[in-house]
DNA sequence: TACGATGTTCTACGAACATCGAATTTGGTG
DNA sequence: CACCAAATTCGATGTTCGTAGAACATCGTA
């Protein structure tokens, strides 16, 4: 009997058929959750104190939860860290085209929020 | 100056591009507007207390103003009643195939609920 | 074994939210 | 004018949410 892995319980992941669609809008209306759907969907997976946020460790430990409650991302222990990743595959099973549209938008929001920092930065100082 | 229209305050609808990504998310992550949205794209307008939501009026008048405050949703009076209308052209220029994507997902999902109930009343009566 | 790093759980708190009932405003109609 | 209907605003209530600090667990390593 392995000793080394499984100390914790294992982290609960919906089915792909369970992934409840109130669940997915309501984890992807806070910015800081959606900075890590954001992030994610560039690289197959990531170390959770890796992320560009400005959150208390705590904190992000509850987004990543609600992100992974929601079926949003899968996350995977490897000693000490945990890796998470974005569940593309299975939303795009169940909700196609869903994740692509959203990301898209946010990514105009993004696009937005910069050029606008960029023209405070120009012409207001 | 005409005494019978705007007697009351003006109603706020935001422009296109002050459309927020997360108040659209935010607004549709609660079901009773995501039915009150649903319903609002199969016809072109609706009186406010014509739509299939259990809730009280005052509870009705809230979301109405959550939608219409997030965008989605545009309003206009006359005489006594308050016609609602999906901002469905405004929220494809801002967001183009958003809103599409999530109210198919939500028919997927309504779909599903009514298969459960089914069986259920089949199987289980 | 002791220590540091990583990340979680527990607890708490203020803000926001969904809900309702009562009172109010407005407009149509007898 | 009196009354009813439609919808809102206001006030209150209980819940959920985002946040952070403190304590705890786990792992790798000196």
């Amino acid at each position: 009997m392995p000793r080394s892995t499984r100390r914790r319980p294992a982290l609960a992941h919906p089915e792909p058929e369970q992934i409840d669609l109130f669940d997915v809008l309501h984890a992807l209306s806070d910015p800081t959750r959606m900075t890590i759907v954001s992030v994610l969907r560039a690289e197959p997976e990531r170390v959770c104190g890796t992320f560009p946020v400005n959150v208390a460790p705590s904190t992000l430990s509850h987004h990543f939860k609600v992100l992974r409650e929601a079926g949003l991302i899968r996350q995977r222990e490897e000693g000490n860290r945990r890796f998470s990743a974005l569940r593309a595959v299975d939303l795009e099973q169940r909700f196609p085209g869903l994740l692509d549209s959203i990301l898209a938008a946010h990514a105009r929001t993004a696009e937005e929020a910069q050029e606008a920092q960029e023209a405070e930065e120009g012409g207001g100082a």
